[in-house]
DNA sequence: CTCGACCCTGACGTAACGTCAGGCTTTAAC
DNA sequence: GTTAAAGCCTGACGTTACGTCAGGGTCGAG
């Protein structure tokens, strides 16, 4: 013998010994990905040392989340690597951004079903839709930079906290809306501490940020209305009540 | 005529007015998903306002990122709402998280390419290898959810911000041995602006977080010679050194 | 010689459609 | 009335990275 010495492996060793399984490298040979450079007589794949050195390659760029016909492109040099992972990594960003707003969505659409366990499939549609619409109403107001910003603010502070602020503006607003029937003074110290309050609940949006801040104010007169048949939004009576409060205060 | 009245849609109509392919509403029919309740003799689709609404359904859930089959099993009433939007929840975050760490360990391999554009397909491998060990090494020591806490803050640091810490460490590494081969005193000034500088590399890691800080120390002394060796991470004359300078400045 | 472990190829399934191909129907123009 | 364009039909393949059989050879041990 000594023809060429040599390691090599069957299928089912170098399987085992890289933890993927027969079936993985059989489709990589199948793409040419990883080719067994011998096989036995009866058809065996032997894999030398270099092709498993090249399956190591492939693994490797394999978590990088790398497609595979774009990994073969790479190890055969008739791709480049810098251009690859640029345009990788922007893939990948695309795709959070995609999969944040649909969290977003829902928790959105799951704040609006606490309380009645059992929502019927009519009200979960109708519900739906909302979310949908007021979705394409702030689209349409923020730039895709400031609902990046938003995403991520909302991500920062978590659900629960989302919830609780959106529980707490229709209280807020029916205790404005309280102070008014009862006559109180925009400067007088109930109106000034609803005001403060509604900075508050405020900020918890915009983090002080002016132009999300103007972005919103802009949303909200324009679609004043809407907001407030829909979904209980301030009536301009009661905007103007936080306005002179907070005029009263400077 | 007179029959049965009632408007209805042949598929293009449908399709343009709703913004989907024709395609799709073959694919709906075909899942069962959406069938239109009547056909021409010729065998034309004839939807009618229930199934545009069903439709209207369907697209709205979809846009949930929901699957097929699921919504599905919404609008027939073999599932429950709240269950499935949590499960589809739970995915979403699940996927987050990959997308996210994938996203990182691009960052990191990037980070080291800067300079040569031009890489070598060895070099470029063994790069992402080092990624990779690292990357598990990480993972042995610090918790789920510290991990989590650690590909938030990245994310929120920005990629510009870690390749700069990533390339202020060699350097004040660097100097942190200049000043021990000159026999600097640890107490000295010299000592004390490098050892704060060094905290506040440290600082842009751990945020304060004392949790991440210690699993942080601990990782770093059970492999202090192999980061040493492979990362030109500091070695432990370098880690007394500051120690010494932080201990006299209590 | 046989049995169990291991190997082979080939093919279907996955999610949600996109994109032909080949052929019938309706509609509008001429 | 005819004809061409537009619209509709069904059926089938392609996409991604394999998982999961099915049917059938090969190899080593007893």
């Amino acid at each position: 013998m000594g023809t060429q010495g040599g390691q090599v492996w069957k299928v089912g060793q170098l399987a085992n010994s890289t933890g993927v399984t027969v079936r993985t490298l059989h489709h990589y040979d199948h793409l040419g990905l990883v080719r067994p450079s011998a096989r036995t007589l009866s058809g065996y794949r032997l894999y030398a040392e270099s092709d498993v050195e090249r399956l190591y390659a492939v693994l490797a760029l394999r978590q990088l989340g790398l497609p595979l016909e774009a990994i073969g492109e790479l190890l055969d040099g008739s791709s480049a690597i810098g251009p690859l992972l640029e345009r990788h990594s922007a893939c990948l960003d695309r795709q959070m951004v995609a999969i944040r707003n649909l969290r977003a969505q829902l928790s959105s659409v799951a704040a609006g079903m606490r309380g009645g366990q059992e929502v019927s499939v009519t009200d979960f549609l109708e519900l739906i839709r909302k979310v949908i619409t007021v979705d394409e109403t702030v689209k349409a107001y923020f730039t895709d930079e400031q609902l990046a910003d938003l995403a991520e603010r909302r991500a920062q502070l978590g659900e629960d906290t989302i919830a609780r602020v959106q529980a707490a503006w229709p209280d807020l607003i029916a205790r404005v809306q309280s102070a008014i029937d009862a006559g109180a003074d925009p400067a007088g110290p109930q109106a000034q501490g609803l005001a403060a309050e509604w900075i508050g609940l405020l900020d918890q949006f915009h983090g002080g940020d002016d132009g999300l801040r103007d972005s919103l104010y802009r949303m909200q007169a324009d679609n004043a209305a809407k907001f407030e048949v829909q979904y209980g939004g301030p009536s301009p009576a009661q905007m103007d009540f936080i306005k002179a409060a907070n005029a009263a205060r400077h």
